[in-house]
DNA sequence: GTCTATAATGAGATAGAC
DNA sequence: GTCTATCTCATTATAGAC
């Protein structure tokens, strides 16, 4: 995959996004402004920190380096800002994925490289992991909806992986539901305690993960 | 273990603590007034919903029956009682996980007993979950401390009985920290989706999830 | 497009009667 | 121990100059 563990140390080139947590496979589009994605990465570093709540419209321009009013310029509300983030968070996380997943041509490996990526993504930006997983819940009704069908999206892929090895009879799957719930909680977990302990690096955290959802859906020897 | 599957319709006297997620092996002591219970209760809720950022003094007050300023009869701050609910949250969590791990002589049994218990209590009680796991992080950082100590002996038990399945040659695991840190996370991440999704009991999610867990440190067949 | 200044609202916590 | 009323401060968002 892309960012394996090779490409840790990225280039110059894509240092910035993944620094930022943006990640590279999803670049924001030229039309972008500079500000706004300064605005992005400020209120990603701040609700990351205290919580969308805990985050004042002040801390984020004055992290992005301009007047508590110039925000209001870019983006309609602290709402927009956070949409944003959710939306974009998902659609990368999404994308490591899938783009694991499709690594592989046996179940299994499809299985490996896509619990790989996904632990990867978590490992590597908990910062905007952090606000696609858990400040997803202040977002208002009607955006929420939003970021659920994605989410939405994200499980079932992972459940077609499942269900697949299951019927061709690679996999042991007791209960396909929560057995993939399990998996994805394993990754999304990554968001929380990654930053309190910055022992272990992000590739060595998705290599292990990946094994531990390999033996999730094999049967134990008696 | 004390509330096994079995127990799960819980007995008249039991069962407003179920109902309220305040675990029954932890009960209150009685010199807490019935006051301050209906704080706690209420400001689990609050919490749970809206976040300890989100919540209002207000807001907690009104849910508890009295007005805003008859909290401060009972406790000093807003962050005195997200304190308090958090230190009770987690010896909760960790007694069940203790008692269910001490219905198991081998390191296998101990293991799913006390991985039942900790998803079970995470899948019964995710009101106070949500607070335990997510809100501790809006503790200021000298009552943070005090809870991250209870947090690190949650973990050190759990790591014991990985490392002494593996001495023993019961079991297989190939990272010690992270196959402790990836158990928990499959638990704790219950307070997360458990809300959203009604579906499943905590029975059921508790004797999927120890298995799941057993597997994690089984070597798969080749 | 960015700034200073400010409006309008709601927050945590307290005072003092009962 | 609980209430009403209030103090003080921070918040989101806007107005209008430049």
């Amino acid at each position: 995959m892309s960012d394996s563990p090779k490409d840790e140390s990225a280039g110059s080139a894509t240092a910035e996004y993944l620094r930022s947590g943006l990640h590279p496979l999803h670049p924001l589009p030229p039309t972008e402004s500079d500000a706004r994605r300064r605005l992005l990465v400020a209120a990603r570093d701040c609700f990351a920190e205290d919580g969308y709540q805990g985050t004042s419209t002040r801390m984020i321009a004055g992290r992005a380096g301009m007047s508590p009013a110039a925000m209001y310029i870019h983006y309609p509300s602290k709402q927009a800002v956070l949409l944003k983030l959710c939306l974009l968070g998902h659609a990368a996380a999404f994308e490591a994925l899938r783009h694991g997943a499709e690594l592989g041509n046996d179940p299994r490996s499809r299985l490996k490289g896509a619990v790989y990526a996904f632990a990867f993504w978590h490992a590597e930006s908990p910062m905007l992991g952090r606000v696609v997983q858990w400040e997803v819940a202040s977002l208002e009704p009607v955006n929420f909806e939003l970021v659920a069908t994605q989410r939405r999206t994200i499980e079932a892929y992972v459940r077609g992986i499942l269900d697949q090895g299951a019927q061709h009879g690679a996999f042991s799957v007791m209960d396909l539901h929560l057995t993939t719930v399990g998996i994805l909680s394993l990754c999304i977990d990554l968001a929380r305690w990654v930053p309190l302990r910055p022992a272990s690096s992000p590739s060595s955290i998705a290599a292990t993960y990946a094994a531990l959802a390999e033996r999730m859906v094999s049967a134990s020897p008696p």
